[in-house]
DNA sequence: GACGGAGAGTGGTCGTACCAATTTTCAGTA
DNA sequence: TACTGAAAATTGGTACGACCACTCTCCGTC
């Protein structure tokens, strides 16, 4: 405040980046304990009110968890903790955004499709077989968008990188894909949905990273169709 | 405080997720100027503390903007914006989570490359000749940084999918750029750059999608070598 | 009409008091 | 001595009020 770096800045802003690169450094290591607020806001020189909202910033953006009464911690700084406000732009986007945003999906799934055919094991084959099921058999909306959401999220995982499935994870948000699925006025979507899921499920058996990026290429495709159709109505 | 919805929350994390369902549902609307921190308390039923929190945490999100004196504002909400804290992945990650990053990017970059040699235009295409050129006379290894950032923003944007620009921005970021360029310690390697960013130029000017990607998929599995090595120092 | 200054409004900061949740300490009992 | 339960202390969460720093609007003057 009596000194400011020639950019206009918060003491907010600055507290938030400091605590970065403390961490970023190594001085602070995932899952340790902070000292607390009141101390962190001696320790860097604004008051206890500031320091809250840097924390609360950084609680979003995964990098800090406050437990009541308990502390301040690091968080394990896994893809999943960075990337947690990643589904934001899946929640709010419409339009041209919702398309360019399929568009990475498009992108990004085959490829973890292709992946997942070479590292994925029986339980995990076993446990597509059953959201396929469940999908099935799913008594509404809501059911069925939770096992196509599994479904999903099973091949992301098999493919092993999590920042893939952190950015997956975000682009495919339960908003998003109930949107997709209320989206879904025409009759016989369903059956093609399953037809797709078992086209990319029998690529997996076959351990066919070729077949399973296709599979999952066509299945997007259909996605991208509709996102095409919402951004047409909505000019 | 009073009423608890049998999950434990906070008065402000409830401030967040309504002012991102009302912006979800269009009552706030990109650009928009929101009421005043005092009034959005009030009516959300809150203390202005509270409230600055939850300002505070939209804003890192890229969901609002604070100016100071003049109000809070919607964002554009343009992926820019919403993906604005994507980046903290890059700079706090080291090891597995490093890899894991570049790993994505080389799944993304190819793409994109193959996109921009179908839409690049001529402009475009000077710049990138503009960047390789001040690369090869950077005086030092910020000022080569800043132009191979510069080189494969040019082709992301081409590319022309704002998500992708943004996430590849984010796993672009400056700081990592800079670590990258600081493990680089053989001799060569910027003579060997220099050819695969020329080569990534070249299918671009020819029109050349397939050579676009490989030739982007080539130069990203330099990074991840790099990457590699990384992750085996650590262990 | 243009410019400058004053006042009002609005975000930013600080400090204090108190509440809500967790952890630690202490006393009592087996 | 060890264990348990309650009380005290600690720590995050909330509210409030005062004041500072910046922006915008309005009004007066040239």
């Amino acid at each position: 405040m009596t000194d400011d770096a020639g950019a206009r800045t918060t003491v907010t802003q600055r507290a938030i980046e400091e605590i970065k690169t403390r961490i970023a450094m190594g001085e602070f290591t995932p899952g340790q304990r902070l000292p607390t607020e009141r101390d962190l806001a001696a320790d860097l020189g604004l008051s206890r009110s500031s320091m809250r909202e840097a924390i609360r910033a950084l609680t979003v953006m995964g990098v800090l968890e406050a437990r009541h009464g308990a502390g301040i911690y690091v968080t394990q700084l896994q893809p999943g903790d960075l990337l947690e406000t990643f589904g934001v732009v899946a929640e709010i986007s419409r339009g041209d955004t919702l398309l360019h945003l399929v568009q990475v999906r498009k992108i990004l799934e085959p490829a973890a499709a292709a992946a997942a055919a070479a590292r994925i094991d029986d339980e995990g084959l076993a446990r597509l077989r059953a959201e396929m099921t469940a999908m099935e058999r799913g008594a509404n909306a809501e059911e069925i968008v939770g096992h196509d959401l599994e479904f999903h999220r099973i091949i992301t995982e098999a493919a092993g990188n999590p920042v893939l499935s952190a950015i997956l994870g975000g682009l495919n948000s339960r908003t998003f894909r109930a949107r997709v699925w209320r989206g879904y006025r025409e009759e016989g979507v369903f059956a093609r949905t399953y037809r797709e899921h078992d086209a990319i499920y029998r690529a997996l058996v076959e351990r066919d990273p070729d077949g399973a990026r296709v599979a999952a290429a066509v299945h997007i495709g259909a996605v991208e169709e509709w996102a095409r159709r919402q951004q047409e109505e909505e000019e």
